[in-house]
DNA sequence: GGTGAAACTTCTAATAA
DNA sequence: TTATTAGAAGTTTCACC
């Protein structure tokens, strides 16, 4: 399944880089006893691989007044109207991620919101695109989110 | 809610940063005719209010060979359980995020495996954690990740 | 593949406005 | 506060292992 072979070293740079982007190619070279010139090398064959597809800012949305979660599991009237409602759907800024799913749903997504009343303007927005049947939402309390590094070291063990 | 008053010129360089935190500061400042200095200063004061928690790689896990999401809901026993599986939940690499969740489920998380035997190992993982009663999956088939931008320059609409 | 150094670009902090 | 600027630091290329 996987057709890139990464060694240890370019596991090692991605590790320093994945929770801070802009760390200095010349640190990462000095802890790892290689040139800035290699590291450089690696990282541009990881992007042009693809294994690395770009680099992201990790906003608070809490601070910016966006504290609201929910995951809406939509029902369909018919399958065959999975990709247009999908499509709707992607059109709402506040539906963050969606998911064509086995199981339960046949769609499901996850809503970012300021509060209650705004989710539920948010949740109309979905229930009123045509081919949805009726949604089913479940309000985070809590939110962990999993180090990526760990995820990371994982799946490199086994490469 | 929102403490932080963010201008125009802080909402152009978030914007220029969030799919590229590599962007040298010296190519925003030109596109905003600003110093980059002053470019620097702004992202130091936005780092400092945490308004930008710090910065992320994007993988391609597929292409690492884990191309398995799902989504796994969670029926405890009883309520009080709910931090003491969390934390063993937080535990497995697999398991990327956890919600505590009002609705059907009590917590709600989202796994990332090679495939489906795989995934199925992980959800006997939490299958098997004491307090939990049983657990509800939901097999993505496709996903589809909406542009952080968007939701960015909605919130900034309102700011 | 990797290195090391040169040439070039960017960052950053002190200073000035 | 914001802008400028000069010296420090980082990136990238390339001739050579």
């Amino acid at each position: 399944m996987s057709k890139f072979r990464l060694d240890e070293i370019d596991h090692q740079i991605l590790d320093m880089l994945i929770d801070n982007t802009r760390v200095p190619f010349t640190d990462i070279a000095k802890k790892l006893l290689i040139s800035a010139g290699t590291v450089h090398v690696r990282v541009k064959k990881m992007e042009d691989a693809g294994i690395i597809q770009g680099s992201s800012l990790t906003l608070d949305y809490e601070k910016l007044g966006y504290s609201f979660i929910a995951y809406v599991g939509i029902f369909l009237h018919n399958t065959s109207q999975t990709k247009f409602v999908l499509e709707r759907i992607n059109n709402i800024p506040f539906v963050t991620v969606a998911h064509v799913t086995t199981g339960k749903f046949n769609i499901f997504c996850k809503i970012r919101a300021k509060n209650t009343r705004h989710a539920k303007e948010v949740i109309f927005l979905i229930d009123d695109i045509e081919g949805v049947y009726r949604t089913e939402s479940m309000i985070s309390l809590e939110e962990s989110i999993n180090d990526k590094k760990r995820l990371m070291h994982t799946i490199f063990k086994d490469l």
